[in-house]
DNA sequence: GTCGTTGCAAAGCGTTTGCAGCCTA
DNA sequence: TAGGCTGCAAACGCTTTGCAACGAC
């Protein structure tokens, strides 16, 4: 049986008022806020049992640790900023993939990322 | 002054010689047939001073440790097999990656990963 | 002989796990 | 009260670093 515990809410809290993807030390540091005394492997085991029930998902980055969303309703993709680092979601896709495919290859999933500038940082560089 | 060592150039002819990008592990396990007192850490740190000279890159794989490739002549993606979890190099690219943008943000890079079954795996299923 | 490179072992870093105590149901 | 959940600390896997010995020049 599944119990209600402060942490799990906080936790399952931030993600869902966060509008955009949280790296466990976010989460982490925000939560702390709110309960002084957190443990760091509490953070990993509710992220862990909150996508095991389908709640959250793990946003897997090149060369990064993952970084967690509430569980997306559609298909998408996201956008890393090279200034602020943070992580946006991009709500569509691209359609001619398969056509890249060499002859014999069977295309199953597919990830893209793009990355530059989020019109906050260029709003600011433009102050 | 950089010297010319017996593992900097086994390591550098492997990645050469290998068709697709290789993990340290995969690099590693290779190169100890070779020399057999071989370290692990001079593995990595010949990957770093190659990928300094501009003679190799390192391919980031989401939630992945890092492979290796001969630095490359064209823009290009890759395809990860499910089936045998080698990575294979697309030579080619789709152009319409600026228009899933949102106003205001400027798109510098971008990273495609497809996910699939490679032409070997199907045809093994196949059998 | 100099000093860049190596192998080993220890240290980092993010993440996971073991365990005794806590707290929800 | 039972047993899932927590915090702590230790363990983990991959990568980096410190250091004395080695070997290319």
């Amino acid at each position: 049986m599944i119990r209600v515990t402060q942490q799990g809410n906080v936790i399952r809290g931030i993600l869902e008022k966060s509008g955009r993807p949280l790296s466990p030390q976010e989460i982490y540091g925000m939560a702390r806020r709110k309960i002084s005394g957190l443990g760091i492997a509490t953070v990993y085991r509710n992220l862990k049992s909150l996508q095991a029930d389908g709640l959250i998902a793990a946003v897997e980055l090149p060369g990064q640790p993952p970084r967690w969303e509430v569980a997306p309703q559609n298909h998408h993709h996201h956008f890393l900023c090279n200034s602020c680092d943070k992580l946006y979601e991009i709500p569509a896709c691209t359609e001619d993939l398969r056509q890249l495919l060499p002859e014999g290859y069977i295309l199953q999933e597919h990830d893209i990322l793009l990355r530059g500038k989020c019109a906050a940082c260029v709003a600011k560089s433009n102050s």
